[in-house]
DNA sequence: AATAGTTTTTGACTCCAAGTCAAAATTCAA
DNA sequence: TTGAATTTTGACTTGGAGTCAAAAACTATT
């Protein structure tokens, strides 16, 4: 009975995998917009009416997509405070995390923009919505703490910049570095090599300007960089 | 008869900004997604037909609402560069004509940033993707403008960054900024208190990142502040 | 001022896809 | 094996984007 129950609820969790699969396919190659759901539940070789049974609309489901990158982003970025060194490196460790994340997930930053929009936002399921705001939350942990010891240790100076504004000013780099990169007009106007490298120089440009030590020129950041790939993204070598 | 066809001209542009008016508070209320083009056709007083002799679908509609706040936007950029002074004071002013633009069209980086993706931007066409690329390059150009002379001046350090690098990392650490500040949760988690007060903090941070002097603590900035709101939005002062 | 030709505007219509729900299929319990 | 409970289905409803034949408005000519 019990057990029989159990076996229900991992069959259950194992179809909103397969959609869950599906549909992002589905969304990276059309766009939101043009996600049919006749066609996925093709895809996934159940009915339409099935889809509901998980989801209950369509911006619930794309909610959960984005919610299942999410959460492995917010993964990399806890095993990026794994990496031990001084407070500047372990950001940068973050930094690397996020540019492998956007490296696997092309369009994540578009997604998340757009669920953020209130239209969007408002209809998809108190649920989701809380599950979507907690792994938010994780990735944004992870940054703040690394930020608050390095207040604690002494290595941003404890002036004009409160710690919170520096885990956003962070943030917003980041962000917007990896959004504006992907826009065309921008990237060929400024002649960008490599989006993800260029996001990782702006994150630096921002950190010696709050004078996060040890400054750019005072360390072997590449050394660091070295390091951060082998011990965290050992698999992930073949890329660069 | 040609007297004939230059007001017929003249009304059917008329119309059109009336169409572009009420479609961007129909926007500006409900989202794209809800944005109902019998409601707009009700709205402005014409039927659906002549809104489609316009604009090919819904999605050239918006792109050309946004194209129209994105000329706005430019103009501001351009006026700012009138604006005299240590070149890092005049990039400051077009930073303030970028939140004051921001201000006064609060989402239209979340539109900007839906018009990007591929399968919207394509369904727009042709001549609309055009003005819209030509706007966003003079705003583009104003910020290059001034990263050159900052350069020809030695006011940034040839070192390391191309100017190039330096525009495209002030474009997104605004957007950046602008994007985040708007977002409930990150907004609420760093308990920032003006998000436009914010972007113009992160900017100058990456300013002071890349050494572009005078320095924030070498120069009386907020003096410079009270200048650029005198001289180039003096209508604006009531709302400080 | 009437008429014929031209251009502009219309709104009823088609079509597509999201979301529903009564019925069919399957599973379960005795 | 059978009847009840649960799960799944796909035909249906609905709403809105986009179309186009016909109506209305305008223009030129006699």
């Amino acid at each position: 009975m019990s057990a029989t129950t159990a076996r229900k609820e991992r069959e259950r969790a194992a179809r909103e995998e397969l959609i869950l699969d599906h549909a992002q396919r589905l969304l990276l190659r059309d766009g939101y917009q043009n996600l049919n759901l006749d066609e996925l539940a093709e895809a996934v070789e159940y009915s339409k009416g099935t889809l509901y049974l998980h989801f209950s609309n369509k911006e619930d489901l794309a909610l959960s997509v984005a919610t299942r990158a999410l959460e492995e982003r917010a993964d990399l970025f806890e095993q990026a405070n794994q990496f031990t060194g001084r407070t500047r490196e372990r950001i940068r460790a973050v930094g690397i995390a996020c540019g492998e994340f956007a490296r696997q997930h092309p369009d994540y930053f578009h997604v998340e923009l757009m669920l953020k929009s209130a239209s969007f936002w408002d209809r998809a399921s108190e649920e989701r919505q809380h599950q979507h705001s907690l792994q938010a939350s994780r990735t944004f942990r992870s940054v703040n703490h690394i930020v608050l010891e390095a207040f604690q240790a002494g290595d941003i100076p404890n002036t004009r910049t409160r710690p919170e504004e520096v885990t956003f000013g962070l943030i917003a780099v980041s962000m917007g570095s990896h959004i504006a990169a992907t826009s065309r007009e921008i990237a060929v106007a400024c002649a960008l090599s490599d989006p993800f490298a260029v996001a990782l120089k702006n994150a630096d440009i921002f950190c010696d300007g709050i004078g996060w030590k040890p400054l750019f020129a005072d360390w072997d950041y590449p050394a660091t960089d070295q390091r951060i790939r082998k011990e965290l993204f050992p698999q992930a070598t073949w890329l660069r």
